[in-house]
DNA sequence: TTCGTGAGTGTTACCGTTCTCATCGTGGTC
DNA sequence: GACCACGATGAGAACGGTAACACTCACGAA
């Protein structure tokens, strides 16, 4: 920067201000400035920046290290967006969504200046690590449960400290129990997640709601995971049940497994037993049949994630009741449910 | 760190010197800075050190801004063992693999001051595009074709300027075309991924070469793309020639729609048709059939990326050639793939 | 005329480290 | 006893920007 001021006789100020769009420079100045800048290839150092302003302009994201779907497409929305804002995003992930790996992962990032954390945040163990960020840090966690409304949403859940966004999970469920019952089935069969996240829980809630408020059985629920060898699993307990006629389940992923289980014990899709998926995984519509399934659009997650968090960062602590943001997912029709038959 | 030091009764070189665990301090005097950097709760500003020493501890990941499974895995390898090595990592991706969308990722990666850049470059204008970063910057293109052997690997092809970390494709297509063969197949249809890409050629290569030296037809081969819609695209094709009874994928998902047309179209896998696969995704094992298909160990790829970086970071430019490294593949065998029948 | 005002610019300090070099004991060697 | 090497420490100058403030005009109002 001092050979740009020399080369254009100006102060080193003056290029700062070039630099920095500032008004205050004649056009001619700047003309001559940004002709040096040209003539020595001259580029900012943001480490210097960030040193004297306090401003990384880095944003973190805490991640779970597995590859899930919902996730990976986060990533994507956020990093696109941040680029647009003139952010540069740095990642750190966690092996387990508990508390002390979270916190270091903070540290991480915090050492490193980012300007705000996106946590990709399924378990609350995430959430409550947040609390401990650094006085000032902004903060913003997608995904995990629907934030309780009304006034049970109280101290310590977290919702009444960060701004959130997630999807509608018990709302997802609730659609694809409604259209299951919708079809005749006596009831909905679920495939379920694992039980302490609260992402497949409130899916579990929003099945369970929508079975007993049409008054119809509500069968149990055994723990899963998220991919398609536990849905698999769950599959074939269901497949051997012949009062099981339309399965719900907690993700596309379990839904192949259930698929393949039904399958294997002859219980055709959608003839004998209907079953919705979750996500809207790319090809889930190519699934043996095509999967019926209820779509969330993460991506869109990730830029609103990435909107709030700006919001956030450029009003720290105005005493306003953070904002949780909350999308509605919607369901797809494919060919993977049918009316029940009969008997 | 002034504050520490006067706490400790000691100069802000001396504290450095223990921050850095410089041998010479009297342990007496360690001892009393540590005590002192607890009390306050002191971290070190890595900002002002990037500054004065010029390296960041940070590393640039460029990405393709789509969600394929092997980058994702890659991704979390990368970052995993960069954590290990003390490094943070920033992710920049680019919506097209072309050359100045990678080269605008390069630059914001430079301008934040990352120690040295992993490209995920399966297209070719990815590592032409790394030629121009700026001098000192070190990198490591991961993904793409194989590395040309011999004196045919001429200037300009990129391989004789980065170090780089592959799978070895063609060696997986062969061994699964070689699969086929040897389970009485006339010859292997492929359908194949986008020929723009050095990682689908490649497979084709292994597969026609494959097919070449057991004297069996060559099938023609018709463009395709990564996902499953366009696997279905081509297994309709595939499905209406009572000539296939066996397919060689480019990956997974291009299998799952392959198995859609057979399946739609009344051709039994594997007793019809066999299919096989490539990347062996989680959930392959739960498609109808299970596939079989060639597995690519894409974390380790990204962990031997990152070696290749820290390396090649360690000693810049001493003149020994750049190293290729190349993965095998294997092939899984599952039940997507069967003796051809008589007929 | 005199003064205030605001645009355009320069001066100096400061952000929090590390680097280079100087200083001061201390003990071993001749 | 003089000399030297070395361990332990400190002082000051970078590193490359931005912030705060001072200064100089030109111009319009009092």
């Amino acid at each position: 920067m001092r050979d740009v001021a020399k080369l254009a006789g100006v102060s080193h100020q003056t290029v700062s201000r070039v630099v920095n769009d500032h008004p205050n420079v004649r056009a001619e100045t700047r003309e001559r400035v940004l002709a040096a800048m040209r003539s020595l290839n001259y580029r900012r150092n943001l480490a210097a920046r960030t040193l004297a302003t306090r401003e990384s302009h880095t944003l973190g994201i805490i991640g779970f290290e597995t590859t899930l779907f919902g996730p990976e497409s986060m990533l994507y929305g956020i990093e696109s967006a941040a680029r647009g804002a003139g952010y540069l995003v740095s990642v750190a992930t966690v092996r387990e969504l508990s508390h002390r790996p979270v916190r270091e992962a903070m540290d991480r990032l915090a050492q490193h200046d980012v300007d705000g954390i996106i946590a990709i945040a399924p378990k609350p163990a995430v959430i409550t690590a947040l609390t401990h960020a650094p006085a000032g840090l902004a903060c913003v966690a997608v995904g995990g449960a629907n934030p309780v409304v009304g006034p049970a949403s109280g101290a310590g859940s977290g919702f009444d400290q960060f701004p959130t966004v997630r999807v509608d999970n018990a709302a997802g469920a609730r659609l694809a129990t409604r259209h299951l019952l919708d079809l005749g089935h006596a009831t909905v069969h679920h495939a379920a997640g694992p039980p302490d996240w609260p992402e497949a829980q409130a899916r579990v809630d929003g099945w369970r709601e929508t079975l007993y408020a049409a008054g119809a059985v509500v069968p149990p629920v055994t723990p899963g995971w998220w991919d398609a060898a536990a849905g698999y699993e769950q599959g074939r307990r269901l497949a051997a049940d012949p009062e099981v006629t339309a399965v719900l389940c907690a993700n596309d992923r379990i839904a192949l497994g259930v698929l393949r289980a039904m399958h294997e014990n002859g219980r055709r899709v959608p003839e004998d037993v209907s079953v919705v998926g979750f996500d809207d995984m790319p090809d889930s519509g190519y699934f043996m049949p095509p999967l019926t399934t209820v779509h969330q659009d993460f991506a869109e997650l990730g830029r609103r994630a990435l909107a709030l968090l700006l919001r956030h960062m450029s009003r720290p602590d105005d005493g306003a009741p953070p904002e949780n943001v909350v999308v509605a997912p919607d369901l797809i029709l494919r060919t993977s449910t049918a009316p029940r038959k009969n008997r």
